[in-house]
DNA sequence: AATGACTGCCC
DNA sequence: ATTCTGC
DNA sequence: GCAGAATGGGCAGTCATT
């Protein structure tokens, strides 16, 4: 196939923001996909060559996909990065480039499916002294073949961005009308599309998906979690009153602490082999050794997956040490059992979706709980089943609310007794609440073009408090303005027209301001940086308010920030 | 051998 | 992680 | 209410450069 029916796809999915047309012409495809036989190349479809749970990567991102475009086309690296200040999208630059080339240049024969797929796979293989070239080589070859749209999406692919407005739930949607009949009934259309998501759920893999739903509903029926195979998990709403969690949980709910550690999913396998993974699936078994060993000695079950949220705790003190801290050991390759012994961890397991050969996720949450509580057994700083209440009043869920803060930990989750788990979701099913934060002033001192559909605008802001007349930084925040222009609130490209007369120098896609524009600053924590001037920095930042009236002197003091600290 | 640029992935 | 936006 | 896109700090690992 070649590759430019791939384009095709991309940009008609590209210039549609409605949903069902996104899934109709997705429906299309994976029908012409599946019978090519290349069920596999849905995978392309969201911007990468391998499943989710496939730890290789391509290792090509911003930086090198400059380089990879300056080889590829002949151009200096410096008209690239200026071109990506105006137009923020290195797939549209590569684009321009690939069109401006002579036409004679221009590899005769077409760019084929195939060699994008096969030289993408060979990048992520490639490792050691010449892999950065030895990559821009297989890239640049890409290039060379491609016409400007081609040229365009191999470049969205290197950067795992496609930006043609689907991800998981219309590829379900689209898999579900490509290989099944619905016609007008809602009904039945919300019952298949179940049936995909479930079948999703299970593998964590699309092309697995597209060939079972091509043999039928029974075929997609018999989809089964693979042993080892970690699962996609079930996320959170946010809310900020208790009021709020309860009319989306109902009443009565089971309240748990929210702890500030990473999620791990725990699978034990009737081998009695025991593998971790993070929530996006990375396998991490080999970070954390004692994790293993707790789960073997103190999870009754042959085979079972376990959710949970990891935390670390300091090995003299006792004492739990924020995420920075067990971030440490997430990627450690090296002295593993040395912090393994320093930062020790503490598991805390909240829900099974699996036992002992049959899957527990279309159980009620309170019966799921209860197994929990029959499989695992407590060991202090080891492992415990999360704490829980189960209430319907607005006034103990505040007390445990409280005491939650008061004990260091970062909030609480509400969460519905009655749910299934459904995977990857972010349905009303759970609810965490964490408290809010003052506000900083702080005084924007540098900025940086924004990408994609902020692409021309200054939209990422350097920002600094006053310690002795002098401006220091701390962090950099860009979420909290407008994208479109409203009633309310300062947008993007407002602040783009304030800060562009202040520019005192630029370099890449950063330019220094004249230290003027002061803006209201929300975070969750201040903690110790090693990047920013100050010393500090913020934890999760965003803008809550444009100041003009404020006048710079009097803005927030690195002491008054040391004291959040 | 040390340092820095870059990437990917936790939150 | 948070936030904004379109469906 | 949900999904998708664009963005934050900071960690370890890899590779290139000094």
């Amino acid at each position: 196939m070649d590759y430019s029916e791939f384009v095709d796809v991309y940009e008609s999915l590209a210039s549609t923001t409605k949903k069902l047309e996104k899934a109709t012409i997705l429906a299309l495809f994976l029908k012409k996909l599946e019978k090519k036989g290349k069920a596999e190349w849905v995978y392309l479809l969201k911007g990468k060559v391998v499943p989710d749970y496939d730890a290789r990567e391509i290792g090509i991102s911003r930086q090198l996909a400059i380089k990879a475009i300056s080889k590829g086309f002949g151009v200096s690296e410096n008209e690239i990065v200026t071109r990506l200040r105006k137009i923020g999208d290195l797939g549209e630059i590569a684009e321009e480039f690939a069109d401006k080339r002579k036409q004679g240049v221009l590899f005769s024969g077409k760019l084929k499916t195939d060699k994008v797929f096969d030289n993408l796979r060979k990048i992520m293989e490639i490792e050691g002294k010449g892999a950065v070239d030895r990559k821009l080589g297989l890239v640049s070859e890409l290039l060379g073949q491609a016409t400007g749209k081609e040229a365009k999406y191999i470049v969205r692919t290197l950067l795992s961005d496609l930006r043609v407005g689907i991800a998981d739930g219309i590829i379900r949607d689209g898999i579900a009308e490509a290989f099944f009949e619905f016609g007008e009934e809602s009904e039945k259309k919300k019952e298949i599309i179940f049936k995909v998501e479930e079948a999703y759920d299970l593998t964590g893999d699309f092309a697995e998906v597209v060939e079972a739903a091509a043999e039928g509903k029974s075929a997609l029926g018999k989809l089964k979690v693979h042993p080892g195979r970690p699962i996609n998990v079930l996320l959170p709403v946010k809310v900020t009153e208790i009021e709020e969690a309860f009319r989306i949980v109902g009443k009565p709910a089971a309240i748990e602490h929210k702890y500030d550690g990473f999620r791990m999913i725990i699978s034990k396998e009737s081998n009695g082999e025991v593998k971790l993974f993070t929530r996006r699936l990375e396998e991490v078994t080999k970070q954390f050794p004692d994790v293993v060993s707790v789960v073997s000695k103190y999870v009754k079950g042959d085979s079972f997956l376990l959710d949970s949220e990891a935390v670390g705790f300091d090995s003299e003190t006792k004492k739990y040490m924020p995420f920075q801290a067990i971030s440490q050991r997430i990627k450690r390759k090296y002295d593993i059992e040395e912090l393994a012994k320093k930062l020790p961890i503490e598991l805390n397991i909240f829900d099974v979706l699996y036992l002992d050969g049959k899957n527990l996720m279309p159980l009620e949450f309170e019966k799921r709980r209860k197994i929990v509580e029959k499989i695992v057994s407590n060991r202090k700083l080891k492992i415990r089943v999360a704490m829980q209440i189960v209430t319907d009043s607005e006034k103990k869920a505040r007390e445990f609310y409280e005491e939650a803060l008061k004990m260091g930990e970062e909030g609480v989750m509400f969460k519905n007794l009655k749910a299934s788990y459904r995977q990857g979701r972010r349905v009303g099913y759970i609810v965490k609440m964490k408290p809010e934060v003052k506000d900083l002033d702080l005084v924007i001192i540098g900025a940086e073009y924004g990408t994609g559909k902020r692409g021309g605008w200054l939209t990422s802001y350097y920002v600094a408090c006053l310690n002795d007349g002098k401006y220091l930084g701390v962090g950099k925040v860009s979420s909290g303005l407008k994208e479109i222009e409203s009633e309310e609130g300062t947008t993007y490209a407002e602040m783009t027209k304030i800060l562009k007369p202040l520019i005192e120098e630029t370099k890449g896609q950063y330019v220094k301001v004249k230290p003027s524009i002061v803006v209201s600053v929300t975070y969750q924590d201040v903690q110790k940086s090693p990047s920013y001037e100050s010393g500090f920095a913020l934890r999760f930042p965003r803008i809550t308010a444009y100041r003009p009236e404020k006048p710079v002197k009097e803005i927030t003091t690195l002491a008054e920030i040391k004291k959040e600290s």
